[in-house]
DNA sequence: ATAATTGCAAAGGATTTGCAATGCA
DNA sequence: TGCATTGCAAATCCTTTGCAATTAT
């Protein structure tokens, strides 16, 4: 393996850098707009749209992941690692459940992380066999 | 176990119906918008409202669901059992996978369902510990 | 008949984008 | 200095909603 520099066009502005403390901070899986609120007092002309392009920027070097949520506004992790999460249906909050990979698939029913697990959602993600076919996926 | 007649308030229009029929008709998991183009010939004066209503009230009373689409638009499935769901980061395309319960675990690297598995993205939803706690589900 | 449902159009809320000014590298 | 990034405001996109007319039960 040689090491070269890694050329990134990325710069890291002020801005950038403390949404990303921030949102490393929490594991309340932070909207985009509770972390404008949170810093529009350091950067008093701070703008969403300032917000919404850092969050897709760290998105898309890994930093952080997006997490639709159910129909209404996205939530956005720092924790990049795969991990269940427990969304509740009656406040809506989105909770990380850390449990050994083994015990992956609770029971409906199950309350032993002290949620109650009614159902459950899994989703694989990756590059599909048609796309894998012919190549298209390293366009 | 007596059993008594269903009393629902819903009524069984054309439009519904057809809205389910064609859920039920394909496993492509398609986005409101979809819907309404696929009816609006059927019905000239059809509006997405009308659809968006439906697709809400069949939710509720459990004859479909809501995958929200990471950031963009959401989409319906009429297989409600739960199932993973198999989302291709290169062409978009979200596939249902069956395969039997006890191989739900599929690893990174994954090939055995002709995609190719690069993460798994897992969330459980029911009641959480606070809202159990005090009784705020039975709102 | 009564109340759910429709079509229409306007409102809503989250996210994106164009552009000139700003500030990292 | 060069170009990514910012702030601002307007634009987009998906979804919801108010209202009067329609229709299922």
């Amino acid at each position: 393996m040689t090491d070269r520099k890694q050329e990134s066009p990325y710069r890291n502005t002020r801005q950038r850098k403390r949404i990303m403390e921030l949102l490393r901070s929490t594991d309340t899986h932070p909207t985009a707009n509770w972390v404008y609120d949170q810093l529009k007092n350091e950067f008093p002309s701070l703008s969403l749209g300032t917000i919404y392009r850092n969050l897709n920027i760290l998105q898309e070097q890994g930093m952080l992941v997006r997490i639709s949520s159910g129909s209404t506004f996205d939530r956005f992790d720092a924790v990049v690692e795969a991990h269940p999460h427990f969304r509740c249906r009656n406040c809506g909050k989105l909770y990380d459940i850390r449990i050994p990979e083994q015990d992956y698939y609770l029971q409906p029913g199950d309350r032993s992380t002290g949620h109650l697990v009614e159902s459950l959602f899994i989703e694989y993600r990756g590059i599909c066999a048609s796309c894998l076919e012919d190549g298209k996926h390293l366009d």
